[in-house]
DNA sequence: AGCACA
């Protein structure tokens, strides 16, 4: 099982700029997953973030979950990356202390072209009860109705950045400057500030979630995002609070960041918590994975490895 | 100890 899967993550061009491929292929992952949006985030609001950054052809909010999430077709691998590059630890909303954290796609962002019921494509995750795009955008990309005359201030965009008019160039923007050095995250790294000793009886085999147990109903999520989304393959994580205690999911990008997290910060100490050290475990279901037990014969051991779709 | 979301 130890297969080198198809990476999800497709092959990018190097960042060397300039020897880009022209309009990468189709196949590519073009689509980037933006997490972080306060809950009352509009799509519209991720609209008309993102309309400004070359290449952008379409988004989508999926209002599912705990946690509204993102998703932004490009014309290109390359945009999508300079775009996911730009909105990294951006804050969104300094009153809710949101801030943004974006990652390539699994899937490409399924447009629906017209209102014509081709509905056999996947969109990244859920299948799209609520399939919205940025609307009308007849011409190959989005011209700007003309009402913003300048992008927000303090935010990621370049000053070069222009909404190009006529002859579009989707790497005209790239090779931008270093744009995280504007947007600070506002989730601090936070330290746990100590670990306590933690046996781990009954544990599930690894996989790239992990259940988060031993936590007080005080337990902060602020704290806990502090803690974990900072790890390497850090991707989502959700905190559940049941009666007097609270438990957590977090999401990782492969099984191994999950494995790393889950022996490193096992026992540590959370502060805002009454209960001392974390237990850290592995999910019994992994993140976006149902449980398949009488539907799935075929597939029975590998709660880890998530059936990659099939990309055809 | 407590395992959601799809």
């Amino acid at each position: 099982m130890a297969g080198a899967g198809p990476p999800h993550y497709a092959s990018w061009p190097p960042p060397a700029g300039h020897n880009l491929p022209p309009m990468g292929d189709m196949d590519e992952v073009r689509t980037i997953f933006v997490l972080g949006f306060p809950p009352d985030v509009k799509e519209r609001e991720l609209q008309n973030l993102l309309r400004w950054w070359p290449g952008y052809e379409a988004s989508q909010m999926n209002f599912k979950g705990e946690q509204p999430m993102g998703f932004a077709l490009f014309s290109s691998a390359a945009a999508a990356m300079a775009a996911k590059d730009a909105l990294q630890n951006l804050v969104f909303d300094h009153e809710t202390n949101s801030t943004l954290r974006a990652e390539m796609a699994k899937k490409n962002l399924y447009v629906k072209r017209g209102v014509t019921g081709m509905g056999t494509e996947t969109p990244p995750f859920d299948q799209s009860k609520r399939l919205r795009t940025a609307g009308d955008f007849s011409t190959s990309h989005y011209a700007p109705p003309g009402a913003f005359a300048a992008p927000p201030p303090n935010s990621w965009v370049p000053q070069s950045f222009m909404p190009p008019a006529g002859s579009y160039d989707p790497y005209a923007g790239y090779g931008l400057p270093p744009l995280q050095a504007v947007a600070q995250p506002i989730v601090a790294p936070v330290a746990p500030a100590g670990y306590v000793p933690m046996q781990n009886t009954k544990d599930n085999p690894p996989c790239n979630t992990l259940f988060v147990g031993n936590l007080g109903e005080s337990t902060s999520e602020a704290e806990l995002r502090g803690i974990f989304s900072g790890q390497p393959g850090f991707r989502q994580m959700k905190v559940l609070r049941q009666g007097r205690s609270t438990v957590c999911f977090i999401e990782f990008a492969d099984v191994n960041s999950a494995i790393a997290v889950h022996n490193n910060l096992q026992g540590a100490i959370v502060t805002s918590s009454d209960r001392g050290g974390m237990r850290l475990q592995y999910s019994k279901n992994p993140f976006g994975r149902k449980k398949e037990f009488m539907n799935n014969h075929q597939d029975g051991g590998a709660p880890g490895v998530p059936t990659s779709g099939t990309n055809s």
